[in-house]
DNA sequence: CTTGACAAATTGGCCTTACCAATTTACAAT
DNA sequence: ATTGTAAATTGGTAAGGCCAATTTGTCAAG
């Protein structure tokens, strides 16, 4: 048995995937390594390829590996989206609110501050302030929508946790994905004037390393009118 | 094109994805529920059975599905350990160290705090109490630590927000895993009066209502020795 | 020698058929 | 109504084949 082997029964096909991850957490294999063949890892493994293939799709599911037609399957040198559509079912399953998802962001975001207070280089924090830097007034709502998401990973991305990192990223693509499908019309009346205002809120608390003032900052942006609109409504009713 | 399909190009296999999905967002289909019989959706969707199959492999890995031979393919009735493989394996692959998972654990259970500081009754605050009320001098090390966690599932369990309630359990699992295999030395000198204090301590907070006061008590509890000795570890050294 | 185009081999994506193993269902016997 | 057994159902696996995309090998042109 191996290590990270939770709660599965062991298969036919199972046993690919342990020993793909038992080459994995040896180190035998890493990011962006190929995989043999599917039809010589059945040969090899004395599976049929229809199991290698499961196989494959589980690992794909996880996140491990990537399919290439006519290339190879190989793993991932992205792991960071692992969780997406995990997170993103268990989320529809479980009834999840989009209050849920925004108390989540916040906490994460809040404790990447503390990092930032912490430990970042004022190099790192001015990258945070450049990605504060554009036209809040010129653009689609869907660009602005883009360039408030990516301000807001890029002051996740100096957290010194990769888990917080991951997580906000994936909680980030789902809240995209819900604002998408219902969130064109409340965004209509945007306040481009306060959204800058509120960045350039948070950047100065950042520079001042004043972490507890970057929070309060933070939580008045999230919370503002644009996002509490929106709250309170289930996942489902997409 | 379905609400939730994030970064995938649509394939032919994909498709029975997307529309189990849809099924379960839109509500049509839940928990425990049973799917067709894998011949009958590849007749229905014009696909051949292995792409079910597949299909159904990635939704097993995402933790939607759970196959029972010779009856049928079901929805999961506990989607809460959905995320698990995912991100168990997504820490390995990352070099995710334990202190990120301890930094996560601690503001999940803090802002949990604030739940039940808010919103919770008093019979839910007793059923905090309870869970710490149990020998804190009897049973084996694995047992204490048993009682440990599960004094911390039953805060978290209060939490208003399902996702951090999920998180919170995945987080808890994997520790658990780690603790098993580096833990047991450790743990040997653990200091059971200490463990009953913080916890007393924990309880007599949430009892006043007194959210700041209980993250205080939280915060010293969880970065006790116990657990600081082990931080800083690689998880791939396991 | 390098470059480019083209053909062949490789590889994942998908389908079909067949059989096995576990479960469920149907039905007969009591 | 209960039980036991056989049949039907259903997921698990294997084998073989064809398609589409990529990679590789080859050769001619520069």
């Amino acid at each position: 048995m191996d290590a990270f082997s939770l709660p599965t029964g062991a298969g036919a096909g199972e046993k690919i995937i342990l020993h793909i991850e038992s080459e994995i957490i040896q180190g035998h294999i890493g990011k962006g390594d190929k995989l043999p063949t599917e039809r010589k890892m059945a040969e090899d493994m004395g599976v049929s390829r229809a199991s290698v293939r499961e196989a494959m799709k589980t690992l794909q599911a996880m996140g491990i590996v990537v399919p290439i037609q006519g290339s190879g399957n190989y793993i991932t040198n992205s792991p960071e989206t692992s969780l997406d559509r995990a997170f993103c079912t268990l989320f529809a399953l479980s009834n999840g609110t989009l209050d849920n998802l925004m108390q989540l962001r916040i906490i994460l975001e809040v404790e990447a501050f503390k990092d930032i207070a912490d430990y970042s280089s004022d190099e790192e924090i001015a990258a945070i302030a450049a990605a504060a830097e554009y036209d809040y007034f010129d653009g689609s709502i869907e660009n602005q929508a883009r360039r408030d998401r990516d301000f807001h990973l890029a002051i996740v991305a100096q957290s010194r946790n990769i888990m917080i990192k991951y997580l906000y990223n994936t909680l980030s693509a789902l809240f995209d994905v819900y604002r998408h499908h219902v969130l064109d019309a409340t965004l209509q009346r945007n306040d481009n004037d306060t959204t800058r205002r509120d960045h350039m809120a948070i950047v100065a608390m950042l520079k001042k390393r004043d972490a507890a003032g970057a929070e309060r900052a933070l939580r008045v942006h999230l919370m503002s009118d644009d996002y509490r609109d929106i709250l309170d409504r289930s996942f489902k009713t997409i």
